[in-house]
DNA sequence: AATGAATGAGAATTCATTCAT
DNA sequence: CATGAATGAATTCTCATTCAT
C-alpha cells in the first residue's frame, strides 16, 4: 500500500496531522484514540474520517511526513562535504541536530515505527531505501579511495548512526541528561573510527598527534 | 513501585510469564490482550488476575525477568576478561548472543520498553543502573591505564553498544537479514576503535598491522 | 460537581433516564446494570455513554430531575394556602399523592439516595438547600405570629413529614398495605400537632371539641 | 427462609459479622465483597464460606443480631414506664440512643434494610412482628383508657418514631449536624402529641400551662 | 466538507464461589 | 476447620467507525 499522504495538504490536514503528531508521541500510537486527534485539532470525528479515512492512515501519513523530512535535510547537509571524514561528521552533526529540532518527529520514527500497520512496511522500506541509496552514493567516491571500511550493507547504519541513535532514544525517553549536541563532536570521532579504513584511521590518528 | 517480581515462581506464574513474553512479542504489549495470555498459558482469567493484579504488572514482571537475565549473562561473561579489547570484544557477543538466543526478551526489552508503565520508571532505572555499575567496575583498571577513552557517563552504553543495538533492532523486525552472529566481529571493532584512548588505538592498529 | 441533566433533552436522553427510573427502582442502583438500561430504553451501551459518560451521572441526572419535579410540586401546591393548618395539611398531602403518583421517582429519591455517588452530594444539597428555603418562607408568616413551634432548623423537616415519610417507604416496599392517601388525614393532624404552638394547639382543640 | 444466625458464636463467626457490618455500614451491603469482610476480619475467603456458606447469608446474620439487640431494648426500657407520656418517651428516648450507641447496626438496619436478600423478608417481617406486637401489648392499657388514638396498626411506628427516623437518617449521612440526643424532647412531644386522644393531649396542655 | 449522534464489538477487571490440600 | 489458588460469568467502559443531516 502506498502512503495515504497528499502532496498538498489543506490546513484542516495540516492541523490533523501536527495533532496527532503531538498526541502519538505523548501516548503512542496504539494508545492514542481518534477522539485525542480530535480534541487537539479541533476538527471533528466526521471531518477526520472524511480526509484520513482511518486511523492507521493518519500514523502512516505522519509517518510519511517526518521520514521525508528527516531523510531529505540528512542528503542535504551531507552532499556538499569534500573529504570523508567530514560527511561522517556531517552526517552525525544532522542527525542530532534534527532530533533535538523535531522531538515529536524524533521518537515517531525512532522508537513507534512498529506500531505503524504493518501495511504499510513495504512502502515505508521501499521509500528508506530509495533515500539511503542517494545517501550512500555520496560516499562512493571515498570508499572507491580506499578510505572508508567496506561493510555488509546493512551494518552502514547501525556502526554510522547507531550511538547517536542510542544514545537519543536515552535523551527522548528521559533517561539521558546530557543534551545530544553535546555528545556531537565524541560520537563523530567514534563513527569516524568505525567506518575509516585501517590506513585511514592511521593517517588521522597521526594528523591528531601532530596538531 | 517495586517489581512485581515473586522470589520464586509457581508454575502457574512461570507459565504466565512465559506465555505473557510469547505474546508481547508478537503482537506489542498494548496491543496483547488478557485473552490472548489466557490461551497460551492455558490459566483461567481469574487466575492470572490473581497472581499478577493487572497487565502492566505482567508486562512488568517480564521486564524484570529480561533484564536480570540479560544482565547477569552481560557481567558473567566480562568478568573473566584479562585486557580491555578482550573485554570489549566478549561485552559485544555476549550482547549478541543473548539477543539471538532470546529474540523475545530482545525485543520486549530493547524496543519494548516504552510501553511498560511509568509506574516502575524508577524501579527499572534503579536496578538497570545497579547492573550497569557493576559492569562498569570491570573497566575501572583498563581506564586507569590510559586504555580507554573518558567519557560522559550516558555515552559508554551508546558508543559500545548502540552499533550493535541498532542493527539487533532492524534484524528482530526483519528489516534486516544478515545475522547478528556474523556481525560480531565487525561491531567489535567498531567497538574498540570508539572507546580506544588514541594510544591505546595507535598500538593496536601497528599491532594488526604486523600481523 | 455539577447535575449532568442537560437544560433540554433529546428523545433519546429522555428514554434512556426514563429507563434509567423503572430499572433502579426495581432493582437498585448499584443492582442495576448499563445492559439493563440499554435493553429498556433501546439504546446502544454507545449512545448511552456518549449521552451520560457513566453509571453515576445517570443516576445523578435521575435524581435530579425527580429532586425538582418533588419539591416544585410541593412549593406549587402549599403556596396558595392562607392558614397555617391548612399549609400544613397541604403540604402532607402533596407529598403524599407525589409518592403515590410517581412510586419509582418516590423510591429513588426517598429510598435509595445512598446510592446516588458522593460526588454529587454537594450539588444535591445546595439544590434541596435552595427548594427548602422557599418553602420554609411561605410559613414564616405563621411562624412570627406565633402560630408555629420554632425549632432547630434540622428538625423541620422529620417532624412534619417524617411520618409520611416513614410510612411511604414501608409502602414502597410492600411492608404496608394501607394506602398512603387514606393516612392523609392522620397524617396532616400529627404533623399539625407536632408542629403546632401551644397556643394554636390549645385553638384548635376547644374549635374541633365545638364542631 | 429462617435466619442463618446460630444460637452461640465462635469467636471467629463474630469476628467476620463484626467485620461485614463495618464494611457493609461503609460501603453498603451490594458494594461490599467477600474480600472486603476478609481483610476487616482476619479470616481466610474459605473460613468465610464454611461458616456462612454465601453473602447473602452474612448480611441476613448481620441483620438479625441488629434486630433483636434494637428490639431487645426497645422492650426493656418501655416495659417500667407507668404512665402513657413516659412509655411514650421512653421509647423515643431509647430509640434514640440505641441509634447513636450503634450507628453501624442502625444505618444497616434503617437505610439497607432493602439490601437484604429478599428470601430473608419472611423471616424478618415475622421476627419484627412479634417483637412490635410484644411492644404494642405494653401499651394496650392506655389505650383502654382512651389515653392513645386508635390508629390503622401500620401507622403507629410511622407516627411515633417516624420523625426521630427521618431525622436518624439525615444524621447519619452526615446531612443534618445536630446531634439527635439533643432532639429527644422535641420529637417524644411531637409523638406524644400526635398518639394522644383529644382528651389526654387537652389535659396535658393544661398541665404544662400550670407548670 | 463538516458535524456529532449512534453503533456494537471487544477489553480489562471484579468477584462470588468452589475445591484441593 | 482453615487456607488460598483457581474458575469464569458478568460488568463497565472504550473506541474505531459509520451515517444521517
Amino acid at each position: 500500500m502506498s502512503f495515504p499522504l497528499p502532496q498538498s495538504l489543506s490546513e484542516r490536514q495540516s492541523a490533523i496531522l501536527a495533532a496527532a503528531l503531538a498526541v502519538f508521541s505523548e501516548k503512542g500510537i496504539v494508545a492514542t484514540t481518534i477522539d485525542d486527534i480530535r480534541q487537539r485539532s479541533q476538527a471533528s470525528v466526521g471531518s477526520i474520517y472524511h480526509h484520513f479515512g482511518n486511523k492507521e492512515n493518519i500514523a502512516a501519513a505522519v509517518f510519511a511526513q517526518g521520514l521525508d523530512h528527516y531523510w531529505t535535510r540528512l542528503i542535504e547537509r551531507v552532499t556538499p562535504a569534500d573529504h570523508a571524514e567530514q560527511a561522517i561528521t556531517l552526517l552525525i552533526d544532522t542527525h542530532i541536530r534534527w532530533i533535538v529540532d523535531q522531538p515529536d518527529f524524533a521518537r515517531f520514527l525512532f522508537a513507534r515505527r512498529e506500531a505503524v500497520s504493518p501495511d504499510y512496511d513495504q512502502a515505508i522500506r521501499q521509500r528508506t531505501g530509495d533515500y539511503a541509496k542517494v545517501l550512500f552514493s555520496l560516499f562512493q567516491p571515498w570508499q572507491k579511495q580506499g578510505l572508508l571500511r567496506r561493510l555488509p550493507m546493512s551494518l552502514y547504519y547501525p556502526v554510522l548512526l547507531g550511538p547517536a541513535q542510542e544514545h537519543a532514544r536515552l535523551w527522548l525517553s528521559g533517561r539521558a541528561a546530557l543534551d545530544p549536541r553535546d555528545a556531537i563532536e565524541e560520537l563523530s570521532r567514534a563513527a569516524w573510527r568505525s567506518i575509516a579504513s585501517d590506513a585511514a584511521l592511521a593517517l588521522s590518528l597521526s594528523a591528531d598527534r601532530s596538531t
